[in-house]
DNA sequence: GATTGTCAAGAGCACTGCTCACAAATAGGT
DNA sequence: ACCTATTTGTGAGCAGTGCTCTTGACAATC
């Protein structure tokens, strides 16, 4: 079916699939647009309708539903969060760990200042009845990908302290509990360098959180400036968790 | 008006009022199961007037709107999470800070995971136009509050390093992001110090909110013994911050 | 016993996600 | 060029939402 309009060339790709194309392009625009004014909660698929013209019905040609269309933005919104800090992370020279580390927490709380919306749509409060597709988990892994790399490279190159932890039911229950992700891990790495490195992970997006969402008003000062320097000390801080 | 109906004793309180009281609770508790089941997000007044039997007009009695309600179901999260992480760190010996910091964290921990709709109505994503009114300022604070107490008493007990860190444009940057803090803060306490309890603050409810959003999935092992080890191996750390 | 303030109910407005039957446009094969 | 099958758009409609306003009933006060 499809070998004969391949050959026909100049309509390899049918007005329609064009058109189709560029409808979803304008819908997706237009969710986007909506959930940066307002957030995801007061996303409405007959607005969307509205401001591209169409019947409301119309939408549901496009996505199914309106979880479908939540889903859809999410994983764009992992991706973008994702190239941000990759893009932000290549620019350091490959021997300064502790700056490419910089690079990404930077990188993060940018994007997620740009896009409160956003990532309070893949950071925030899960939708209830929402279940995460299976699409959504690579996207996602994006940033901690990233940092594991890092983690795992600059043990390679540190001298191995080779400082076996005494085998208390502590770091047995530790190790248990790390099985998952050992699972796409170098073993090179103990379990206390891996647990260090994901604890980072949560408290960075914790204090990018707190600040979104306004925990931070009456205690750290108003203004870029100072939320800045105060989420250098934060970096610094983990830093040294992770004594780099 | 009120003088007589005081001074009639038996009915210093009038049925009226009585029913009022029983009538308000009931509105309560029917919402609060509601958010429990299913997230502040679907919470519904006409549902709720349906579950107590009532016409759906009739809940504009007692809550004049949507959003009032939920302030008033923030406050009550807000208090039940402090009276919960204040019951905690009471219970444990005055000379032993490490423990009452344990005991903070793993009630706070507890609590999220028996309220999880209720936490992330008070840690989640900020619902749009909603402006968190004044009441809510006070019981947001009473976990950080204990926190800061146990910063600021172990910081009394512990012996004067009397490192003046050098002053930095980056230490005079913090020191200017701090201020809104140091309003109710004793100044024996360093920068330093208090920016790391801070920083170990919301890593806690960075930490919590990773695991209760599923972020932790097919990173930590499911089951409550895998994710209290991990936790576990979390406060190390922030203790190790912290110097305790 | 009359008055006054309070409360519940019902109807209604404007909105939501979503479905369905039908009409228009476009595709492919003859 | 024609015919048929698929795809896309439409409008009506269902069941739900928060919220308002009027109307009638009742309890508390005088």
């Amino acid at each position: 079916m499809w070998k004969y309009a391949v050959m026909a060339m100049t309509k390899a790709v049918s007005i329609r699939a064009m058109n189709r194309e560029r409808i979803n392009e304008a819908v997706l625009a237009a969710a986007r647009d909506q959930i940066a004014a307002s957030g995801a909660n007061s996303l409405s698929m007959r607005a969307i309708a509205r401001e591209l013209g169409m019947a409301s019905s119309a939408i549901y040609r496009y996505f199914e539903s309106r979880d479908a269309l939540l889903t859809k933005l999410i994983i764009d919104s992992y991706d973008s969060l994702g190239r941000a800090a990759e893009s932000a992370e290549a620019r350091i020279s490959r021997d300064d760990p502790g700056g490419r580390f910089r690079a990404i927490c930077h990188a993060v709380r940018r994007w997620a200042l740009a896009n409160r919306h956003e990532y309070f749509l893949i950071y925030g409060t899960p939708v209830p009845g929402y279940q995460a597709p299976q699409d959504t988990v690579g996207p996602a892994t994006r940033v901690a990908d990233l940092m594991i790399a890092l983690l795992v490279e600059s043990d390679m190159a540190r001298p191995r302290l080779s400082q076996s932890v005494a085998a208390t039911p502590a770091t047995a229950a530790l190790h248990r509990a790390l099985a998952p992700i050992r699972a796409g891990v170098s073993n090179e790495i103990s379990d206390a360098e891996l647990a260090s490195g994901l604890s980072v992970f949560s408290a960075l997006f914790g204090a990018v959180s707190f600040e979104l969402s306004g925990q931070l008003h009456n205690v750290i000062k108003d203004g870029e400036a100072s939320r800045r320097a105060y989420f250098d000390s934060q970096i610094d801080g983990w830093l040294a968790v992770l004594s780099w």
